[in-house]
RNA sequence: GGCCACGUGGCGGAGUGGUUACGCGACGGUCUGCAAAACCGUUUACUCCGGUUCAAUUCCGGACGUGGCCUCCA
């Protein structure tokens, strides 16, 4: 199987050779950790991982490595302890640690419920700094950089193909410049490898001073590090682009004796919250734990499987629009997707059919519509392999989220009945939570609603029926009797 | 202002130089006391204007629109 990536670098879709195709190796960039993760923060993190996943399948999972930083060096998360800080009387290094410990164990959470496997390394920042020094100190050596004022400047003027990521290059960058340009820097678009900080501030100690690293280094460093000079595939969001791969490109590059940093780029498209951007200013800034675990978008909270299948429903490279339809949609299926697998456990088989539309560019829109072709499928087999498909996707819907749709066709005897003392029990209690009724009293309601359809007293049968709606429980009259479920 | 993407039916969303996915919704039918559910069926689009071509939604150019970056936000 051939795995085509879109690549930033050349804008086509190439077949995808590894340099060695006993250690396949991928890069992406990792959250900076001083507050909740947003659900644009998913985005890569799911679209990696489904990469992630078909590589495992293609080479093994021995023969694939996949790093993700943490950043817990960044001016914000500074900005944060000294509050901390200030308010605990403890010191700003304790109470940088306290937060992105914190924060960095939020973010794992957060990821694990959206079905993302762990990758191999997630290294932090703060254990790399003596690399970061090395590199800068080397960049110096190789006329790359300089020292002014304290701080270390990387030299773009040094680098001829800087801009070959973004394809912007020098002129027109200069051209458009809006901001204003620090004194000491040579060229407006010299971006900082080093900047000194003061005593209030988390510094490290350096041939240049105390300070801290700029935001670019760490993911030179830890990639290089990790991964080699260089390696197979880079990841991230396209707002990364530029300046931050461009500036990871120059360094790494620089320092490396212009070994390309990665063969292929890749890049997932931006996400927008019903129409508007995201932003706090705007009242629509959401966290993957908020959607998880409050009612704050659309009045309910939402399973990861579906806020992961949601984004799946996207090509990566496509801007993607969050709303509440489509995850009420999503959620839709996922119910669908539940019931049809109940009791069945994963086989571990792989479809080659599922194989091949990933290996196209992550084609995952078309893996959800073959998830669709087996929901729908009569076929006996048809139900374990739309299993074995939602495994291999990390879509498992997870029992005590959906337990309480499990129909009781106590009445009935019919299919779909929760098999196990325990997940009854789920659904008893899911069912009493949500509509304050135990199941003996919704079966009396049945029984006298029966009763009165045969005795033809329609006003008072259709009374009960929706009474019971009401209360949030849909009667279905089957051939064999009536049966019910919760409202979707 | 400069640069980079994107623009598919009521909605979501793939894909393709000619045979035009898939899902949701809607509509019709079967079933039902009536519904719901289920099942069967129907629903045909590619922003606009040029160009290339026997043929373009698909390639090229332009316009318009939307978004992103240039402001350490994925």
């Amino acid at each position: 199987m051939t795995i085509r990536l879109h690549n930033t670098l050349t804008r086509q879709k190439e077949a995808f050779t590894p340099l060695d195709a006993n250690n396949v190796r991928m890069y992406v960039c990792g959250p900076t950790v001083y507050d909740y993760a947003h659900i644009g923060n998913a985005r890569p993190v799911i679209v990696f991982d489904v990469l992630y996943r078909l590589l495992r399948h293609t080479y093994g999972e021995k023969h694939v490595t996949y790093v993700r930083n943490i950043t817990d060096i960044d001016d914000k998360i500074n900005a944060r302890a000294a509050e901390i800080a200030a308010a605990k009387n403890i010191t700003v290094e304790e109470a940088r640690v306290e937060i992105t410990t914190r924060t960095t164990q939020q973010y794992f959470d957060d990821v694990t419920a959206l079905g993302c496997l762990m990758p191999t390394h997630n290294p932090r920042a703060t254990d790399y700094v003596h690399g970061m020094v090395a590199m800068i100190a080397a960049l110096i050596a190789a006329g790359h950089a300089y020292e002014a004022e304290g701080h270390v400047l990387y030299d773009v003027s040094s680098k001829p193909d800087y801009g070959k990521l973004s394809r912007r290059s020098l002129d027109e960058m200069m051209a458009g410049a809006r901001v204003e340009v620090a004194p000491y820097k040579k060229s407006p678009m010299d971006f900082v490898l080093w900047k000194p900080s003061d005593d209030l501030t988390p510094g490290w100690q350096s041939p240049w001073g105390r300070g801290r690293p700029g935001w670019h280094i760490e993911c030179s460093v830890m990639g290089g590090a990790l991964l080699g000079d260089s390696f197979d595939i880079h990841g991230g969001g396209v707002d990364l682009m530029f300046p931050h791969h461009e500036n990871e490109i120059a360094q790494s590059e620089g320092a490396h004796h212009n070994h390309p940093l990665a063969q292929i780029w890749l890049h997932n498209g931006f996400l927008q919250v019903e129409g508007e951007k995201m932003s706090k200013s705007l009242g629509n800034f959401i966290t993957i734990n908020e959607l998880l675990t409050t009612n704050k978008f659309g009045e309910r909270h939402w399973p990861g499987a579906v806020l992961r299948m949601a984004m799946m429903m996207t090509h990566y490279r496509q801007p993607i629009d969050w709303t509440v339809s489509r995850l009420t949609e999503v959620y839709s299926f996922a119910v669908e997707f539940f019931l049809k697998t109940y009791g069945l456990s994963p086989s571990g088989n792989v479809s080659e059919e599922l194989v091949s539309l990933l290996a196209d560019d992550l084609n995952t829109p078309a893996a959800i519509s073959y998830l669709h072709s087996l929901r729908i499928s009569k076929a006996p087999s048809s139900a374990q392999e739309l299993l074995d498909a939602l495994s291999f996707l990390g879509l498992l819907f997870k029992r005590e989220d959906f337990a309480k749709f499990l129909v009781l066709n106590k009445l009935a005897g019919g299919q779909n009945i929760a098999s196990s003392t325990e997940d009854r029990a789920i659904l008893r209690e899911a069912v009493l939570s949500e509509t304050g009724l135990l199941e003996e009293q919704i079966d009396a309601q049945i029984q006298a609603r029966n009763a009165a359809r045969k005795a033809k007293d329609f006003h008072e049968s259709d009374r009960i029926r929706d009474v019971l709606l009401s209360q949030g429980i849909v009667l279905k009259d089957g051939p064999t009797g009536t049966t019910w479920e919760v409202k979707r």
